[in-house]
RNA sequence: CGGGAUGUAGCUCAGCUUGGUAGAGUACUUGAUUUGGGAUCAAGGUGUCGCAGGUUCGAAUCCUGUCAUCCCGACCA
């Protein structure tokens, strides 16, 4: 790209509407322009490293086997309607009509379609394992979309879809898939982890996130160096078993107006550890009190796969009103109401709850003095915490999701029909897998962990060009003449160039490069009549003169391997 | 959808409290001097003040409504 006569350019103060690091950055370097809230076109240069994104995921994804095809995003309702996801996505996915008044979605994901056109190859189990995969634009109507490409309604993913004749042929599959990511994310340079997650809207049986780690990341990940590894929403609480202490005698306590769980551990000089608090909750319209530790979090997630539920809220006052709970001090003794108590609180021993009695607490109230319907583990875990798996402290970091792997087993089989006669000519459901990575949202993640005061840096593997040539004094016959022959030359030697031609001074032309983020610059000025170029990586201080010939070699070695 | 904030030139913003008919920087055009880290001088063009209604002799400014965008929460690649 010769810069003069191209479509390039850069802003140079920060955007308004784009707060995230790399939303901003993205912006200002001409990459991307927003066109409404969550909506981007793609420029040039960002278009350059979404296609090399893709192009190393279908490397890898073609040496597994997997075959490429392409699904419309255009889509009769009827398949969602099929797999009961219609009403799952809820107001997340496009709805519109045809002229016929037909009703139609935008797809957000494709596991339907994909199951459809494995029906046409599935007869028997002779016609499995097999893998599908396709890029294809997601449309999703986010409650809020953010972060610049990080969170955003339309994006392209993506997507594979494999089929197996059993849980085993699965298992091989989803470890394929999953080998896939890693050496993918590996060759794009990004910092993540793999951790555990919750299954969500896709269900099924087990959910991985691939997590690029940064600070404005949207999930919260425990990890342990013993490679134990989780998503807060599914992390398991290990907790400290109380249960040998002596039980001490219930004790009634006048509390008055202290009503949080702060001022009245204060006002009884209490650990928050050693109490316990009632979460008063409307769980799909039903009245529900959790108990849970004094300083601990509610998990929705936990708790709606606990309880089955969908909806999950703070109860109103017509709703408090069906029990005796008395907010700021509802405790489990006594409670005529629906009762959920955290694992952890079974262990305990001698705390302080509410006695449902206004102005009042228990202290040493013990899992004897009270029933409840359900236990489980329901809380977050906070650092602090410990490893489930080896007892050390866990660590906690931020990630951005880039990529995840579902085995999905047989829910969308069994919705769709797919099924498949095995050896004994009986009727079986397919085993599915599907994995997502989603295109922009990488590029953000990458951008978020790969910048500096100037602009971006692109590792090499998905940066938009290799190398940019500055010419100093573009009035300058010896300068351009070389930049032109060394820009072709480069080029043929698949060493992706720019070329800033413009007549422009050379602090604007230095100050683009950098923003712009590529990771070789040539510099083309005093030293082109002896044929002499500057060279400087982007993400290092210092530059070094060579002559064309060396800085030929210097770049095949680097670039070409 | 709940809470907070912001909409004025291509971009970043001032002006609004106290109504009087539109500003700065930057970018852009032309010329000159410049040319290794966002030049200088001179001349020049630039706006439905988000939109609609209201108050007023008069509204960017006050009032009402509405739309858009961002931030904090519930969702996900």
């Amino acid at each position: 790209m010769k810069l003069k006569n191209s479509y390039f350019f850069t802003l140079r103060e920060d955007v308004r509407d784009e707060d995230s690091k790399s939303g901003n950055l993205l912006v200002k370097a001409g990459f991307i322009k927003k066109t409404s809230a969550g909506i981007y076109m793609m420029l040039p240069l960002g278009l350059r490293v979404q296609n090399k994104i893709e192009n190393i995921i279908r490397k890898h994804m073609n040496e597994t086997g997997a075959q490429e095809v392409k699904m419309p995003a255009l889509i009769a309702s009827e398949y969602y309607e099929d797999s009961g996801r219609l009403s799952g996505f809820g107001p997340s996915i496009y709805k519109l009509k045809d002229r016929n008044n037909k009703d139609m979605v935008l797809g957000p994901t494709h596991e339907e379609l994909f199951a459809y056109g494995a029906k046409s190859m599935i007869r028997s189990y002779k016609d499995m394992p097999f893998n599908l995969y396709q890029f294809q634009t997601k449309y999703r109507d986010e409650p809020r979309a953010r972060f610049g490409l990080i969170r955003v309604k339309e994006f392209v993913m993506k997507d594979a879809y494999s089929f197996d004749a059993d849980e085993q042929g699965l298992d091989v599959s989803y470890k394929k898939m999953f080998d896939t990511y890693k050496k993918s994310f590996d060759e794009m340079g990004i910092n993540y982890r793999i951790v555990r997650a919750d299954t969500g809207i896709m269900g099924g049986l087990l959910s991985e996130e691939f997590q690029a780690i940064s600070e404005i990341g949207e999930d919260s990940i425990f990890y342990c160096d013993c490679g134990y590894s989780s998503n807060l929403e599914v992390a398991a609480l290990k907790y400290i078993d109380h249960s040998d202490e002596e039980e001490k005698e219930l004790q009634l306590v006048e509390t008055p107006e202290k009503e949080s769980i702060e001022d009245v551990c204060e006002f009884l000089n209490i650990d928050q550890k050693n109490s316990v608090k009632a979460l008063l909750m409307n769980v799909d319209g039903e009245f529900v009190v959790f108990f849970i530790r004094g300083d601990r979090e509610l998990n929705e997630t936990k708790v709606q796969k606990l309880l089955k539920a969908n909806e999950i809220g703070f109860a109103d006052d017509s709703l408090i009103a069906t029990s005796n709970a008395i907010p700021g001090f509802t405790g489990p003794i006594g409670l005529n109401a629906k009762i959920v108590v955290d694992d952890e609180v079974l262990a305990m021993r001698n705390f302080c709850c509410g006695a449902n009695k206004h102005g009042y607490h228990y202290i040493n109230a013990n899992p004897k003095d009270f029933k409840y319907d359900i236990h489980g583990d329901i809380v977050n875990v906070k650092q602090g915490d410990i490893c489930p798996i080896c007892g050390k402290p866990l660590k906690q970091t931020k990630g951005i999701e880039i990529g995840n792997t579902f085995k999905l087993g047989t829910k969308y089989a069994k919705a769709m029909d797919l099924h498949y006669l095995n050896a004994n000519n009986k009727e079986e459901d397919v085993w599915m897998g599907s994995y997502g990575i989603g295109l922009g949202r990488t590029m953000a993640a990458i951008v978020e962990q790969n910048n500096d005061d100037k602009g971006i840096i692109w590792p090499i593997n998905i940066a938009p060009y290799h190398a940019i040539i500055l010419v100093m004094s573009s009035k300058d016959e010896i300068q351009n003449k070389l930049a032109n022959d060394l820009y072709d030359q480069l080029n043929s030697l698949g060493i992706e160039c720019i070329l800033d031609d413009r007549n422009e001074r050379p602090g604007i032309k230095f100050n683009d490069a950098d923003l712009i983020g590529i990771p070789y610059r040539i510099t083309v000025g005093r030293g082109a009549s002896e044929n002499i170029v500057e060279i400087k990586k982007r993400d290092e201080e210092e530059s070094k003169n060579l002559s064309v010939d060396e800085l030929i070699e210097f770049l095949k070695e680097k670039i070409n391997g």
